[in-house]
Formats: C-alpha cells, sequence, structure tokens
DNA sequence: CTGTTAGCGCTTTCAA
DNA sequence: TTGAAAGCGCTAACAG
C-alpha cells in the first residue's frame, strides 16, 4: 500500500507539500516541486486513502441515498437524477433498497451516520405508522446535529427538506379529466392502506369526484406493485374507469383485464399515475399524471447539499396525459 | 460528536473495552461492563466513526458496483441482485454509473480504489476498444494489488471473476428457434458496433443462420437503447422477422412499427433478449432469451467477496421464451 | 512557498 | 478480563 508519505520521501519533499499538490488544497505549491511529487505519485501508483482523509478533514465526499426498490423504476428515474448531480460535484453515492420496509430504512439512517455521509436523500413514501415515522425522526435528528443533511422526497412529515409531489392535486386534476369523459362509475386500486403516497392520490381523486357530485368510487386495496395491480383489478366489476394509483400497478391491471377478456379502452378506461419513461411505449399507452421525476431525486439532493437555516418544501406539480387506455364515454 | 472515548469515560471503562463490546470484536468483555458501555453508548446517542475503523483496520466495509445506467432495467435488475447479497454480508454498496462512457468506468474503479472497497463489481458489456480496455486492467491490476476484489457481469476480458452470458449460444439458439418458426429472412437491430455484448449476439444469431444455410440478415446499427431500436426499425424492410439484440431496444421496435402502421407478429416477428420483468406485460408479449439477471448480480458479488486464487468464469445460459411477438410462417 | 507537528477516532498488540 | 499505548494515513494550523 503505498502512503501518501511513501511519495513524499520518493519525491524528496514534506508530507505536508505532497498533501498539498494531490489532495485539493487552496495553498500553492511551487512548480518544480508539484512535478516531483506528481511524478512520485504516479510512478508508485498512489491512490488517496479516504478512509484517512475523511478522519483527517471530519467530512467525506460520499452522500447516502436510500430508496424503497432499485428495480422499480419509478425509485431508478429518482436515484438516476439524484446521482448525476452528485456526480457534477464529484460525490460519490451510497445506495440502501429498504425493498419497503421502514425498519430498514432507519437502520440505513443509522449506518449512513456512522459513515459520516454528507448527506442523505430519503426516496419514497412515508408510512402512516406513527411509531416508526417517530423513530426515524429521531435517528435523521441525530445525524442532522452532527452536522449531516437530510432531504426527502415524498411527504413532508420529516421536518426536512423535501421535495413533496402533488398527488392530492394530481390525482383530483386526473379525476376532473376522466369526468370530463364522461365517466361516472370508477374504482380505484388502492394500495396498501398505510402508505401514504397511496392515500394521497386516492384522496384527492376521490375528493374530487366528490366535489363534482358523482358517486364515491369502489376502493381496492393490494401491494404498490405491478402484482398488487393485477390482483386488485381481478376484483373490479360495474366500473367504466379504474384509477391505479400508479403506473406499475396499472401495467398490472392491464394484464388483468387482458387475461379476463376485457378490453381497454373499449370495455374500461384505465389510468396510471407517473407517467414512468420505460412504459411510455405499453400499448394501450397509458393515460396518467406525469411527475418529473429525474429531476425531483436531482432537487432533493441540491436542497439537501445547500445548507440553510429551514427545512424546504418545493411541491412538484403533475401534469395530467390523456392517452389511449381512457376513452370518452359518448 | 460524540466519540469512542466519551463513551469509555461515561462508562468508566477504557478505550479498548468500549471498543470491544461496542464493535464487533472476538475478544469478550464481562457482563457487567459491557451493560455499562452499552447503556452509556445508548445515553450518549453514540455512532461508530466508519472512517476511523476503516483506517485503523485497514479494511472497509463497501463494496463498489459500476453500472452504465441504473434506468435501464438490465441493470437496475443486476444491481437488486447484487445489493441483496451486500444487505446479507451487511455491506454498504456505494454506486457509480458511467452513462456508457468507458472513461468514467476507469475514473470509478480509481475513486473506489480511494475508497478503499472491499470489492469491485463491474456491471455491463466490456467494449471492443483495446486501449481503453488495457487502461482499466491496469486501473484494475492496481487495484488488486493492494488487495481489492474484482468481479465483473460480461465478457471475459479482465482477468477477474467473470459472470458471463452466453450471449452467442442464447442469439443462436433464437435464431434455431426462429427459423423452426419458418422465418428465412432475418434484420437485426445490432446496437452499437463497439459493444461486445452487441457484437456476441449479433455473431451468434448470424453463425446460427449461416449453419441452418439461410441468407445473411441485414444487420442495422444503432445506440443500445430504446431510441436505438426505433431508429434502427424505421429502416428494415423486406424481412419476416427482426432480432433486437437487447428487449429495450425491441420495445423500440415495436413502436416504431405500431408508428408505420407494420403490425406485430402478422405483418412482421420481433424477438429480443434479456427478458426484462419489468417488460413481460408488453403487448404483443415479447420472444426473447432469458437471463436469470438478479441472479447474476447475486453470483457477481459472491465471487468478488469470495476469495479465491484464479481467476473464475461463471457461464450463464439463456433460454428462448417463444411468445407472442412471434408467429409461425404458414 | 515549504516543513514540522499535533491530532482525527478507532483498533490492536502487549502487559497486567 | 481489562487497560495503556502505539499506530492507521492524512490534514491543517503554525512556524519559518
Amino acid at each position: 500500500m503505498v502512503t501518501l508519505e511513501d511519495v513524499a520521501r520518493h519525491a524528496g519533499v514534506s508530507l505536508a507539500t505532497a498533501s498539498r499538490v494531490l489532495n485539493g488544497s487552496t495553498r500553492q505549491v511551487g512548480a518544480s516541486l508539484r512535478a516531483k511529487v506528481e511524478l512520485a505519485a504516479a510512478q508508485l501508483g498512489y491512490r488517496t486513502n479516504v478512509a484517512a482523509q475523511t478522519l483527517a478533514r471530519g467530512a467525506s465526499n460520499v452522500v447516502g441515498l436510500v430508496v424503497h426498490d432499485l428495480t422499480d423504476p419509478y425509485f431508478a428515474a429518482l436515484a438516476d437524477g439524484a446521482m448525476r448531480v452528485a456526480e457534477n460535484q464529484e460525490l460519490m453515492v451510497m445506495v440502501g433498497t429498504t425493498h419497503r420496509d421502514p425498519q430498514r430504512e432507519i437502520a440505513y439512517v443509522s449506518t449512513l451516520n456512522a459513515q459520516r455521509v454528507r448527506a442523505v436523500l430519503l426516496a419514497g413514501s412515508r408510512t402512516a405508522d406513527q411509531e416508526v415515522t417517530r423513530r426515524l425522526r429521531e435517528e435523521l435528528d441525530r445525524y442532522r446535529e452532527s452536522g449531516g443533511r437530510v432531504a426527502c422526497v415524498g411527504q413532508d412529515l420529516l421536518g426536512v427538506d423535501t421535495v413533496a409531489p402533488a398527488n392530492r392535486e394530481g390525482a383530483a386534476a386526473l379525476a376532473r379529466a376522466l369526468a370530463r369523459l364522461g365517466h361516472r362509475g370508477f374504482a380505484i386500486l388502492a394500495g396498501p392502506e398505510g402508505l401514504l403516497t397511496a392515500r394521497d392520490r386516492v384522496a384527492g381523486f376521490t375528493a374530487a369526484l366528490d366535489e363534482l357530485g358523482l358517486p364515491a368510487p369502489l376502493v381496492l386495496h393490494g401491494s404498490f406493485d405491478r402484482d398488487g395491480g393485477y390482483q386488485a383489478a381481478t376484483r373490479v366489476s360495474g366500473v367504466t374507469c379504474v384509477f391505479a394509483v400508479n403506473d406499475v400497478m396499472a401495467v398490472g391491471a392491464l394484464a388483468a383485464f387482458r387475461d379476463r377478456g376485457i378490453r381497454v379502452p373499449e370495455d374500461v378506461s384505465v389510468a396510471g399515475f407517473d407517467d414512468i419513461p420505460t412504459l411510455r411505449d405499453l400499448v394501450p399507452a397509458l393515460t396518467t399524471v406525469r411527475l418529473p421525476l429525474a429531476r425531483m431525486g436531482a432537487r432533493a439532493l441540491e436542497l439537501a447539499l445547500d445548507v440553510a437555516e429551514e427545512a424546504r418544501v418545493v411541491s412538484v406539480a403533475g401534469e395530467v396525459v390523456l392517452r389511449e387506455s381512457t376513452r370518452a364515454l359518448d
């Protein structure tokens, strides 16, 4: 293992000088010594020991990213956005996946705290479980007390910088657009009861229907993924339009309807939420609410990195996109 | 910032004792002291400083994962598999995305070396650029000389543990299956010329056709993503079957044919490669070659973590899956 | 501009 | 078992 000291000796300079040229110091070093050091470093194959550097500096070049599931394109898009800004700032990203277990989220915050990462980004819906949220906040507070920065994509429940998708408003706008097409009987593939993102979307959709004087929708719970959408869709009947609270569930619903011989949109209209890029080529193309996922991930990390007194909440509006999976009733 | 020393003092024990109880030492500590230390740590809110630990131990609990693009479900699936084994081993994962720039891959290896990660996992096709490969190997060798472990998912070109998908064989098997359906005129949406995964699939497919005495396929190059498939497909004509060298490109091709009013599979059959789970609900369902992506990612990390004398190469066979996007010719 | 030196927080012999 | 103390490799005053 080649150390800075080896390089310094090899170059015939002091440790400090070697440090200054090799690791971004503001201090200047004379051209000749600089060249010597660089040569020695190259010859010896020196690589900075980041652990030592972090210890000495008291600050690391790593940020933490906690997502529910990387294979869910929603999180992949969010992560991609965040990783691009990390790259620009020369930061490495440590990723943890919770597989939707809130306990693991807390554990990751603790681990990332131990790693002394510069910032932690929590992506994904909060849960309705108050106790879990309390413990998460506790862990986050501990981390922040020691100088850690935190941002979150999701509900503003943690008292940290937050990029909050306007789930209620988006779902409400979607409901109105669907009502405008003539739909009156709705079912919602609602996801898990405890997931706030799912709840908010259900609530916004339902409230809008109510305001329009339309009958309350049939609400079917299930998991927040493709299979949840499939399962819930098998229980749908007697409605002209189905709202799946995310695109991935909508894909499951389309599959279920296909298997049941129910045509979309002729027999039933289907809408989703998120507008996942990978799913844009679906047939029939999915009516949905577009969220700028990559930008949201990027924005969240920017917030975390940009120190501020108060926690900021950035609300992100969704845009209703009508496509072939929903049709106008005549 | 609470340090181990604070905890030790608070508990009235030595630094060494506190270290032994808080951080997995094999050494035993008496029950009463142990309890005192744990209490003090909890009261003070102590969190291990991993940088200090890494420096003192000379080994970290982090592994590096370098992928081309996280939003590509191929890499997401690979990453997911790898991250699950990391989780089991209590390892954190540092992720870098190259966005298909081979230079960045080299840079990441260097950075991960500086981080002294336990192992580096390189996921994704190698390039045909010999100079880039040489420099990558150089960087990897330097890392390995200092005790780093490396594994790769892709072509066995780096002299490290490798999980190598049988691209040639899979593509050949696919070609034979398609020929069995009666197809004679083929086009290949071939991806970039320099990408070995793409090359191997083209070569395997072409060789099989040749062996069967069938005419050589039309080979159309393009990017390795959805748009590459779309673009290439716009240039297809006069064939009954199109092979896109990956599923994501096949999706692009389906979109292009749809836009051109060409029906799949009635007018033209389309096949892909990979069998991306997220894409299984596509209509028409895609004929493809199934690769156990999550398992491949997991296996690669296992290889890297399991020290061995010789570099091992694990070949992974693909399984041809015939679905609706290809039809039998009569 | 360059060098000396005191830590950063933890692990790990070595003694007791 | 427990404790004392010597580092791990690097940074950042401080002095020159």
